[in-house]
DNA sequence: ACCTGTGAACCCCTTCACAGCG
DNA sequence: CGCTGTGAAGGGGTTCACAGGT
């Protein structure tokens, strides 16, 4: 039982933080069980899946019962590797690499920002949040410092393949890219990235072709699946303070009133 | 030809704002055609996909050619509903919503960021950005007067919802929520959702699974560093009538070194 | 009875391979 | 010939429905 380990599918693997978080929620309660059908609810999913996601895991649960929310968020959290810390080098301290820098929910969750880095000699030397900015090349000598085990690019588009590379060079293989631009990284590392104006224009794209069907309303199509609320889900760290948010990853969306096609959704 | 608009796959449409940042760089080194696979090796996905997408668009290659750029940006931008602008409000002006208001990338992109909106009494009637903060309350009447088409939600987990309540009473029905809580909304309305903490998490899980089957790995490599693009992938869509669904963003992984599995991608 | 775990159907997307047309 | 456009094959993921425990 050490080891079970099927292939977690790549949509569930995505999905577990988004139980986890939840999961989280439903503790906080004081609530140590849960059926497939409430953790579905609450995660914005539906139950058949939450079973086969969960099964994936190993078989956590009690037929007649439910899930023990306590062994279900160990186990998650096994599963996910948040048994250990995972030291963030967040490169590129403009806006947004400033955010995610005072952003708490990042340490609160296993992954403590551990160094910033930039390339602007008005930025090095500063301090951002609590941290001392350092430039780029130090950046082999951080990550042997502090174990730096994820790189987070915030900088322009034109300098994130050459980050990527540096990050890569230092041993960094697991990389989450903000910037919009397509970076490139050897099969040994993992890469994500996360589009902020890509976001925006796939709503604007939902939202014009729900307008077209809104006017002349075509009958004959599909009617529309859809319904319901949904969820978005993830893990939650404390946003009291800052109100910084941003996380990414999920997505959800729904279809338009008089349209009948039905609107994607990401997570 | 007014409106081949067959039922563009979710998949297809959240990669069209790739083609449409490639072939802008495209233009401006005065290339005025391109092939499928150039487009493809840009964008980061292979070329077999690039021509099914385009595809769904109409026919606006030409064999033997390739298609030329300035036609196929126009296509893509009309597609997506860029010909026209998108005015955002932003909610919840904390660390993340103030580098979001700051952040060029969206006026350039068709959206313009026209308010900005707190709860927080001590934010309100602050300027941001040249904008100035106001109240939540007055929601209504920001979006009325300036046409605003997209809420954008960075305020912390606990106030999201309501938050995406208000806006859809407000008219505003094209959401996206940075705030690591799962949002549920009409049918008419569309909600995509980006958690930070959640891809953190994703990371995690892979770069855990590849060092369980890597034990002396690390020959540095690095002459190789970079170099192939192979491709990138999407998610997995999935929307139905339930739930999330999830896939969005745009994320891309790699197999690790020493194990055998594929690590997922999303974009 | 109730709820989990899962085989199988179904559906969407990706990839292949080649027909079709400059 | 070259490259697009696309039918067909193949792979995942989701959903169904029910068998299997409690």
């Amino acid at each position: 039982m050490d080891r079970p380990r099927r292939h977690i599918p790549a949509a569930t693997v995505a999905r577990l933080p988004v139980y986890l978080r939840t999961l989280s929620e439903v503790q906080a309660d004081q609530i140590d069980t849960i059926s497939s059908e409430r953790l579905a609810e609450m995660a914005g999913v539906n139950a058949a899946k939450v079973r086969k996601d969960l099964s994936f895991l190993g078989s956590y649960g009690t037929r007649g019962v439910g899930y023990e929310v306590a062994y279900l968020l160990f186990q998650i959290r096994r599963e996910l590797g948040l048994t250990q810390s995972w030291p963030v080098v967040i490169v590129g301290i403009g806006n947004l690499g400033a955010a995610l820098a005072n952003y708490g929910g990042f340490g609160d969750r296993g992954h403590p920002v551990a160094a910033l880095v930039d390339t602007d000699p008005a930025k090095v030397g500063a301090t951002v949040s609590g941290h001392r900015v350092h430039h780029l090349d130090e950046l082999p000598v951080l990550v042997a410092e502090h174990g730096i085990a994820i790189g987070v690019i915030a900088t322009p588009a034109e300098t994130a393949q050459e980050v990527a590379d540096r990050l890569v060079a230092a041993g960094v293989t697991s990389i989450l890219n903000f910037a919009p631009a397509v970076v490139s990284v050897p099969p040994e590392a993992s890469l994500r990235s996360v589009d902020l104006a890509l976001e925006l224009q796939v709503l604007s794209f939902y939202r014009q072709r729900d307008l077209v069907g809104e006017v002349g309303a075509e009958p004959g199509d599909r009617s529309s699946v859809e319904g319901h609320s949904a969820g978005i889900a993830d893990a939650a760290p404390n946003w009291q303070d800052d109100a910084v948010s941003g996380m990414l990853g999920a997505v959800r969306e729904r279809p338009s009133a008089g349209s009948k096609e039905p609107t994607p959704t990401c997570r």
